[in-house]
DNA sequence: ATGGTAGATACTCTA
């Protein structure tokens, strides 16, 4: 079983490379963020006649989750159950055949000690209080999406000037540490252990040509099923064509059968 | 060096 999740940008914009990427890529399951799309006008039919079925969470202009399947979507649960709920689409959590599947838009958080920043760390705060509520240690699970945080030095272009600024501050990474801790694995590290893979690129000053990245989408699992995955990817192609995503897909494969 | 680019919406905010 093929998963990937891949921040997109835009579904609107990118939506013909989403298209070919699916046919050649094939993947069973994809978790796509930052949609900046209301599900209404969420373009069903074109990923439909691909074999895709979507279940989306989507508001204008600003974030949005969806998670795209070649087989059945059950069990569907829109961001955190708490009184209030969310604002803002950044949360999808289904069950798909053997495994269930968590897509985040984690908040970019804008610059260390701001009220953005607040947020971003009050929200992964409840991202683990989610998971201490509504998930169990010995289920099939992944967690994927775009978590806005490069956990360690060799997930960044050049740690010393990345050092406390948004994206690789340390309460930041303290806060991942405490949601991987609740019982996830980073099925990426489980098979790259090499420094210098990055899934973002800033579109400015030549970043992506000069390699000057950070690995901020992941896709963790609890141990059961990253004890069966075989591979894991960043799919650096999609990042070299014409008007891309700034982020690429991050993949992962797993020796599980689906009905 | 406080830049630089991209996307959606409305003439600015977010990343």
């Amino acid at each position: 079983m093929k998963v990937a999740t891949w921040n997109v940008n835009s579904i609107a914009v990118r939506l013909p490379q989403l298209v070919e990427w699916l046919k050649t890529t094939r993947p069973d399951v994809v978790c796509l963020q930052e949609t900046k799309c209301t599900d209404e006008r969420f373009p069903a039919e074109p990923l439909l006649e691909l074999g895709y079925q979507a279940v989306t969470w989507g508001q204008p202009t600003y974030n949005g989750v969806a998670v795209l399947s070649l087989h059945p979507i059950v069990d569907t649960r829109r961001g955190f159950p708490e009184a209030g709920g969310d604002t803002q689409c950044r949360l999808l959590d289904v069950v798909i055949g053997p495994i269930r599947v968590i897509n985040v838009y984690v908040p970019n958080g804008s610059e260390v000690g701001s009220e953005k920043f607040g947020y971003k760390l009050s929200w992964l705060a409840r991202l683990r209080r989610y998971f201490d509520e509504s998930c169990l240690a010995d289920q099939r699970l992944v967690l994927c999406g775009d978590f806005n945080i490069a956990p360690e030095p060799r997930d960044v272009h050049d740690p010393v000037l990345w050092e406390g600024r948004v994206l690789f501050s340390k309460p930041e990474r303290d806060a991942l540490r405490v949601i991987e801790q609740w019982g996830l694995v980073d099925v990426f590290r489980r098979h790259k252990s090499e420094p210098g893979l990055y899934s973002w690129w800033d579109y400015r000053a030549g970043a992506f040509r000069r390699n000057h990245g950070l690995r901020i989408d992941h896709l963790w699992a609890t141990p059961v099923l990253a004890d069966v995955s075989s591979s894991a990817e960043i799919d650096r192609k999609v990042r070299t064509l014409e008007r891309p995503s700034d982020h690429a897909p991050v993949i992962a494969e797993f020796a599980v059968a689906v009905p």
